[in-house]
RNA sequence: GCACCAGUGGCUCAGCUGGAUAGAGCAACGGACUACGAAUCCGUAGGUCGGGGGUUCGAAUCCCUCCUGGUGCACCA
């Protein structure tokens, strides 16, 4: 907030320097302003003059000390000025400014970090898309929770979300589920009956063929056809898969369904389409999609031989639906074995005449489980994953939720179950988490000794002049642009690293100057910063979908 | 072979799209509770940012090229 203030200074002495013929227009938008890394470089820094030296063959230093002559004018809310470095003007805010924060926070209370930026465009989110054929594994989990943190933060900036997971009950895999049901069916009849080849060895097929036993007796023992074993699977492991889902706060605003794509014509339409717009071919008995007109390598089959269409027809058709639905952005949350058919969709969306821009893809990198140092391996079929509910079990909601939010999505992610599972200080969880439940414990001191809160208007916010109450202000002052770029770039990250930072200040804080003191003009004020801090820790959190508990 | 992602202290990772002296957290070592909660804090040590070129005032970040790891590259999904 205050930073775009001052942005709103410097360009217009950017745009006065040029009115008195200092410099030309030629620089307009190519400098910035940002927080230096080190201190003691002013609470902002421009490079404008060394972007301007370059464009206008003048020396920084020169530039520098006319910027600087421009800035003077704003002594209201500018402390002090310099030059530095190679040409770096830094500038120091007034302490009163970053003061009078806290009102400002207060009075926004839980819109304190919320913005409208987004304008209230219509934002499409899909992520999890897992077929029904098992519960979620670790690498769902990842998803999942990437996936509805970004939901999250476009909510909370302003945009209008609409949560979808896709899935497939029809193809190969839900037959091979419904044909490894059939066999544990039998199998708990005592009637002999091999087990496919590629069958899913998980013990949940045997839940569910003994709830077809317990349902149906022995019934369906003669029955050839598959359908009501796979429809008994799909339900039982779509229970189970919504269950995990709620546990985590998870919930979807929609399923969609790939079969319906081919009863309610899509599918053909698509094909009808490309064909004449001259995009398809046939060879071989199969018919092409011609990628290379989108500068592919290669055409790819979208309906083979045997007359079935491969995955990416219906993946094409989906999001066409999506675009007929009126949303102005797309955003899919897929895992990076998804990779190769990203181009195959977006080639295809541009070829039914849609702007492919509007879809961001966000690719996670897979989760590598650990145990002992050792790594575990994951594979529905074989069974020996470890699901999101175990996960659960042994870490806990929150937990589980900060740790698959602590990498950016393009980094893989090592989830050590051994560390996870430890309840202790090596978890970042409860440091960030631990400093909300002592802010709130200090606000419960204060009740408790009976410490009468002040009217806002009768407190002064100037009394918060230490240095660590200085960082904790300025570190409030940039959470709303903090959680504005982290929707906007889709990376729920640096929520948690902002809010591991937070907390690293105000333990410091803590451990160095005591809120509740016989100076009751200083309490007073603190007690306001404490609530201030309080809301930006809980605001964070929730914004990212984590508790913030009072207590521990 | 091709494409995408990654390579940053012992380990796990940030680094805000080119900025100044590269940062956390674990782990290691040394300290701080008659205290608003020690699930905390303070201090020490540890890195030629995979290697090599290039671009410019300036590179972990951009370009080229090698090396290593992951994931894809089907008329499987």
């Amino acid at each position: 907030m205050i930073r775009s203030q001052l942005k709103i200074v410097l360009d217009a002495c950017f745009a006065q320097g040029v009115a008195d013929g200092a410099w030309s227009d030629r620089g307009a938008g190519k400098f910035t302003l940002e927080v230096p890394r080190h201190e003691g470089q002013g609470d902002f820094s421009t490079n404008m003059a060394l972007v301007l030296a370059g464009i206008e063959k003048k020396k920084p230093r020169d530039i520098a000390a006319i910027l600087m002559q421009l800035l003077e004018m704003k002594k209201d809310f500018i402390d002090a000025l310099e030059v530095a470095g190679p040409g770096f003007v830094n500038i120091h805010i007034k302490a009163d400014v970053w003061q009078r924060l806290v009102p400002e926070v207060l009075a926004a209370g839980e819109n304190f970090g919320r913005s409208a930026v987004g304008c209230g465009r219509r934002v499409m989110v899909e992520f999890v898309s897992a077929n029904p054929t098992g519960p979620l594994s670790i690498g769902h989990g990842r998803q999942a929770i990437l996936g509805d943190a970004i939901a999250r933060l476009l909510e909370a900036t302003g945009h209008d979300v609409y949560r979808e997971y896709y899935y497939n009950n029809a193809g190969r895999q839900m037959r091979v589920l419904g044909e490894s049901t059939r066999a544990r069916y039998l199998e708990l009849l005592g009637i002999a009956h091999p087990f496919p080849e590629d069958g899913y060895q998980g013990d949940y097929i045997r839940e569910i063929a003994q709830a077809l036993v317990d349902e149906a007796g022995d019934s369906l023992k003669d029955h050839q056809d598959v359908t009501p074993f796979k429809a008994k699977a799909e339900e039982f492991i779509f229970r189970d898969i919504s269950a995990t889902l709620a546990r985590m706060g998870i919930h979807f605003d929609n399923y969609y369904n790939e079969q319906s794509l081919y009863e309610d014509g899509h599918i053909d339409s698509v094909v009808a389409e490309l064909r004449s717009k001259g995009l398809v071919y046939e060879q071989d008995g199969a018919v092409w999609f011609k990628t290379t007109e989108f500068g592919h390598e290669k055409d790819r089959v979208i309906i083979k031989s045997s007359g079935e269409p491969t995955y990416r027809l219906p993946d094409i058709a989906y999001h066409r639906e999506k675009f007929r639905r009126n949303f102005d952005w797309l955003v899919d949350i897929f895992g990076s074995d998804h990779i190769a058919t990203v181009p195959d969709v977006l080639a295809g969306v541009q070829a039914l005449g849609y702007d492919a821009s509007k879809v961001t893809v966000v690719l996670h990198q897979f989760v590598t489980l650990t145990r002992d140092g050792k790594q575990v391996k994951m594979s529905t079929r074989k069974a020996t994953f470890v699901t999101v509910d175990e996960l659960l079990d042994l870490v806990g909601v929150d937990v589980a939720r900060f740790f698959f939010m602590m990498r950016k999505a393009d980094s893989q992610l090592e989830f050590d179950l051994g560390l996870a599972t430890k309840e202790g200080q090596e978890n970042p969880v409860y440091y960030v988490q631990y400093g909300h439940a002592r802010l709130c414990s200090i606000l419960r001191q204060a009740e408790e000794k009976g410490v009468v809160r002040l009217p806002a208007a009768e407190v002064d916010p100037t009394l918060l002049g230490e240095a660590e109450e200085l960082k904790l202000l300025k570190s409030m002052a940039a959470f709303p642009g903090m959680i504005e770029s982290a929707a906007l770039e889709l990376a729920p990250h640096r929520v948690i690293f902002f809010l591991m930072e937070l907390a690293g200040l105000f333990h410091s804080y803590y451990n160095k100057h005591k809120v509740l003191t016989e100076d009751t003009g200083l309490s007073q004020a603190r007690l306001y910063l404490v609530d201030a801090l309080r809301l930006v820790f809980s605001n964070g959190l929730r914004i990212v979908g984590l508790t913030a508990p009072e207590r521990m």
